[in-house]
DNA sequence: ATCTATTTATAATC
DNA sequence: TGATTATAAATAGAT
């Protein structure tokens, strides 16, 4: 979200990384109120800065929300016949485990765009690597002159196709395929 | 960040109010992350939902630095000695941030990798429509060559094109139906 | 510390 | 729900 979009890895200039720091330090912040608002929770951030010095956020105290945390950790409660430091490490997982379960989530969607996106790219190559015209060069005017018009034949042709397959194209993408409707004139 | 401004303020539509949860708590950790890697710092973020449920982010992981964070508090210094089943909770959290850290890495590199294909694919289609046709007829056989190499290299461009509006055009008609999954957020 | 050009996040929609 | 899209918001680099 700037002038240039930048990699996520360490910032190397220092001086530049400290800006990023208190920049982005203070957006996070915002976003932890909003959140904090918006779906009326309970939130706590803690950071170290590059210097080790201490920030925090909390909705609406550090202090309560990291020891609601650290307690339900080690009591969480009493009905189960569970010990506290087994359910405690349940919680944890099933937070992380969510999460991590989210993150495959997208990742798989990811992947699969990739790779529809490479098929379209590889079909595209492969039709390059095989022009069937070739054969120039000729030294005689009268082949080149008919070479010419058979190749502005053909690219017509092929442009003609094209506008057609670009006119499916659209119209399917238009028309969500919610059903297969039976349009064969393909 | 959408479609209408909204105000910062409780969402009243519980439903609305899971989805802003789930999609705010996501970005916030994303956010928090890079922060983490861009500044090479630490962070733990808990947050309770609206439901009670603790979610948790934390680099390298939330126990170390809810600690730190606590210890300092009381002693201006660095809590290496923990008890047991602190490290054994540390310990759980590092082997699934780990995770969660990874497949993030991941999907950003997906998520590049789509991109650049996307652009590739776009430079092509956009590369198609500029070059005029003309210039023929030419006496010279010189021109004519020149011609000649021109719409050979037109037709191939517009076999290309064509070829990749087919594969496209195939992507989108055979998109499979997913099956959704319920996920309890609370 | 301020100011934009851009990139991201995300509210609404499909 | 998941994907898509139109907009609002965050922010990288420059001033």
């Amino acid at each position: 979200m700037g002038r240039r979009k930048i990699e996520i890895e360490l910032v190397t200039d220092s001086c530049t990384r400290q800006v990023t720091f208190s920049k982005r330090r203070t957006g996070l912040f915002k976003k932890a109120n909003e959140l904090a608002i918006l779906c009326a929770i309970q939130i706590a951030i803690i950071v170290f800065s590059p210097g080790g010095k201490p920030f925090s956020f909390g909705h609406p105290n550090v202090e309560s929300i990291v020891h609601r945390f650290l307690n339900q950790e080690k009591a969480p409660d009493e009905g189960t016949s569970k010990d506290a430091e087994s359910r405690d490490a349940s919680k944890t997982d099933d937070n992380l485990n969510q999460q991590i379960l989210d993150l495959l989530k997208r990742l798989n969607a990811e992947e699969k765009r990739g790779e529809m996106l490479e098929k379209a790219l590889k079909a595209k190559r492969a039709a390059k690597g095989q022009p069937p015209i070739d054969q120039l060069g000729l030294p005689e005017l009268g082949q080149l002159k008919r070479s010419l018009e058979d190749l502005r034949e053909k690219l017509k042709d092929c442009i003609d196709e094209k506008e057609v397959l670009s006119a499916i194209l659209l119209l399917s993408e238009q028309q969500p395929k919610k059903e297969n409707q039976s349009e064969n004139w393909v």
